[in-house]
DNA sequence: GACATATTTCGATGATTGTGGAAATAGCCT
DNA sequence: AGGCTATTTCCACAATCATCGAAATATGTC
């Protein structure tokens, strides 16, 4: 994980709309949601939602995969992951470290 | 959490200048590192460093204590744990969830 | 008080962002 | 082709951001 990548994935949550998508994604799961169906959710104009999903895809943090005139949108776990690993990986690594710390468990 | 806290600690994450700021301290774990190590260790003017530390303070995730002439920043844990908490947490409510799940450990 | 060091505030500038209506495109069906 | 639905691109505007030199402030020492 380079710092460029994270930093710009940290930036595209870190926007009250996009985060408001993701998370509704993430609730999502597995299956994912049309963009019609986070339209609705969330009663967004459909130029808004496009741009600001765009933005979230392009960092990969979510996937988009077509189906006949849908796109289906889910979040991207692994980048997730690899983004908070990167968060705290190097907890304390200079000094001895007392405090919380956050691993990703399988 | 509330979500505007959550997408300002990500705004606040999600620029590189910050993000390497913030990597060093997590790095120099509870003893924390003056301003002026910050400083030498990043080679960045101090009115920008002072600036990117203000929107780091702002969001809670560092905290700044006054020794004599000399400002300690160190990164707040906890409030790092409760974001990372905050992305995770509703994990496929909606949907049976078999991917990666992230949990905090004491 | 005078001085030294640490850090912040001010001010200005160019760049990027968020927003949403209108028009364009993509894919499917008959 | 024509029509329908889903989604994106275009465009413009105000607002916010990142940068950093210069000046100001804070705290301690002599």
């Amino acid at each position: 994980m380079i710092i460029e990548k994270a930093a710009s994935q940290l930036e595209a949550l870190g926007n009250v709309t996009r985060l408001r998508i993701y998370r509704v994604l993430v609730r999502a799961g597995e299956e994912g949601l049309a963009v019609g169906r986070l339209q609705e959710k969330l009663d967004i104009p459909g130029s808004t939602l496009s741009h600001h999903l765009k933005r979230l895809v392009d960092t990969g943090l979510v996937i988009q995969d077509r189906q006949a005139t849908t796109l289906i949108c889910t979040a991207n776990y692994n980048h997730m992951n690899a983004l908070i690993g990167y968060l705290v990986d190097e907890c304390c690594a200079d000094q001895e470290c007392d405090g919380p710390r956050t691993r990703v468990v399988a």
